[in-house]
DNA sequence: TTTCGTTCGTAAGGTTTACTAACAAACATG
DNA sequence: CATGTTTGTTAGTAAACCTTACGAACGAAA
């Protein structure tokens, strides 16, 4: 009866909490719509065309909804006022600290689009020096936006506490890293940081459509994931969730992997492990023919080993929907095939409804425009 | 600054639901903590004194709420007037179908304590004669109650929905049968159905103290896991999540499985399985030190593979406890110290917080006592 | 013993919120 | 041209919490 209603409270509510719920309602209904007027939000949300219309004068007086002018089709009664989210008054900027040696920034519209992107390449660089590198990026990236800027969405390797630290970032060399905090002060705007694959995840989810549980899996220099359970992205009880690049596969050894243990799905499924294979492979081979048959073989057997570790969490979360993210010459054939077939035959997936695995449709700019679903989110209450 | 407040917004919110939230929050301290005065509860919830006197009085009029007279503290100022939930007032019914041969049944306090228990064996009965049964030990059960009954929760094998529609129960026979309605049709009470695992893990959440992210492996005629992240039950897009016993583990074929897959983990670790395996072993054993040593090493195998399976879940959720219900003579030894093990040296479980694995402290009763937290949760909102 | 400060619970009045009811404006249709 | 429909706004109501103020009951100190 009472825990219908979904919330748990853990808080008290105040008068002022309905109204911020309902102004998020409305919001949320317009930007995912979008061309509505005040009576459409009513019928939609439920509320009263009354308070829809003292809702919109408030975000208009924001500038964050415009008018439209009136719809244009022929019905009895007073013609519409269409009311949109204003998709040009703000702009997002969003970093994505992933690359092994390559940084990227874009500036990024309220839908989701990037503008305009840009690189600056690490050289190499660590700890306070890294830190400089992406102060700079941010810097260079903030200058290109041409509207006011909404806040700043960052996706960086690691393991990323809810305040924005990186606690944990081998590549750029930080351990404790107030990234958040720091990038807030300089610049003076909104800043949130997540890891890169949990960025990716909320990508998928908000513009990727269908609205099922999900399970990303992020091949690059390492192996990570994000997961999104319910609507909410799965963080870990130490911020580590999704950090299954040093779990073991399978029951028979397997090469050695640079944390020390064998087997790691690390050391099966990184790109550079695979580059490096298939070169060898390649190298090794008589003819053409032998070298694609090899190629085909290490593909399959790296797609085969992501599935061992998939299949467990496939089961114990009932999973339906499984999205790849990489380098697509390697991740989208013979690898994700032996994946997907692997699970199937490990797991009960056929019992339980389809098992669906698949690239990513977000391509290279996932990170950035995750990090940019952050920032809508923890702005304006929408994604 | 928005997502702060956590809610969803998905549904408008009116006035009329902060009262609901508040009362409930003021009802969940009370129930935590129990003999708090008015004052006491404003300074812990935030609200202030006139409202929760106000929430107060409501739930006095309730009879869920009750004077208990002054506190005894010498300190200055007016005396305290002590309160507590009225824990004597209502009962909850809870039923546990998850034996493979009995059904059992069980009153038990507001405070989860099982006040008089009952059992009936099902003889074989599937379909609608193993309803029978349960609806025959449901009256026995409520006839026992001594007090106003709350609800009635049921923790079922198999896969059920948030409806407690029992889409899937092969020792009952059950398919897409409504035992919720059904049994809040026959009754007049409030029913509850989950999954026995879940409701396992429920009562360990709810009883067992700490507020971790938890799993809990059941391990009984099959092998099920129930999971509980950020407070909450995790159920699945089919309502399967949990369903781990049919995941082959390892790269080594192993044992065939009634479900035509090797190596599933059902056929390593179920109790039948195990005691089957043990039983040979010390029929084939020529010492009692060499029955000793074939059963350690059974029960260690079957450890080991339990943490095969677990790894990648502990990895890609980033668990720190996992607590095992089921035969302490199996599973309480060398199974569980091969299984810490096994997670511990395929994960970076020294990397991100120290892992943990026990035993359950509920026992027997732990799938009846969660079934009532379903309800308190259900009824009350409380847990 | 009296006074003072403290704490508890309640009463009265104010603010915020969304609701219902009613209305004018603008349009299509017969 | 009258009628019905739809839109958005105005006015008034109900529910929820808050702040402020107060009496009651107690310990500590004068």
């Amino acid at each position: 009866m009472i825990q219908d209603r979904a919330l748990r409270p853990n808080t008290k509510v105040l008068p002022e909490h309905i109204r911020l719920n309902n102004r998020t309602l409305v919001l949320q209904t317009l930007y995912r719509t979008g061309l509505q007027s005040r009576a459409d939000l009513a019928r939609e949300t439920g509320l009263t065309r009354v308070t829809v219309s003292d809702l919109i004068s408030e975000l208009m007086g924001e500038n964050l909804v415009i008018e439209l002018g009136q719809r244009q089709e022929s019905r009895p009664g007073k013609p519409a006022t269409l009311l949109d989210i204003n998709r040009a008054a703000f702009q997002i900027i969003s970093l994505d600290l992933s690359g092994h040696t390559r940084l990227r920034g874009a500036v990024l519209s309220l839908d989701g689009a990037v503008l305009s992107s840009s690189g600056l390449d690490l050289a190499g660089a660590r700890g306070e020096a890294a830190f400089d590198k992406v102060a700079e990026l941010l810097a260079q990236v903030i200058a290109r936006a041409t509207a006011p800027i909404l806040g700043v969405g960052i996706g960086s390797p690691g393991i990323v506490d809810r305040a924005g630290v990186v606690r944990n970032a081998p590549n750029l060399g930080w351990r404790d890293q107030p990234l958040q905090a720091r990038l807030q002060d300089t610049t003076g705007l909104p800043v949130r940081v997540v890891n890169d694959a949990n960025a990716a995840v909320l990508a998928e989810h908000s513009f990727g459509g269908a609205d099922h549980d999900l399970l990303l899996v992020k091949v690059g220099h390492g192996v990570g994931a994000g997961l999104l359970i319910g609507g909410r992205a799965i963080f870990g009880e130490r911020f580590a969730a999704g950090e299954i690049g040093h779990v073991v596969v399978g029951t028979d050894d397997g090469p050695l992997c640079a944390c020390g243990k064998s087997g790691c799905l690390e050391a099966w499924l990184s790109v550079p492990r695979l580059t490096a294979a298939i070169h060898d492979a390649t190298a090794a081979a008589a003819t053409p023919a032998d070298a694609e048959r090899a190629i085909f073989d290490i593909l399959s057997e790296a797609g085969r080993r992501l599935g061992i570790i998939l299949a467990p969490v496939v089961g114990a979360l009932n999973l339906l929907e499984i999205v790849l993210s990489g380098p697509p010459e390697l991740l989208d054939g013979a690898l994700s095939a032996a994946t997907v077939e692997t699970l199937r035959s490990r797991t009960m997936a056929t019992e339980t409804g389809d098992l669906t695995l698949r690239m990513t449709a977000q391509g290279e700019d996932i990170v950035l425009r995750g990090a940019a679903v952050m920032v809508l989110s923890a702005q304006l209450g929408v994604s």
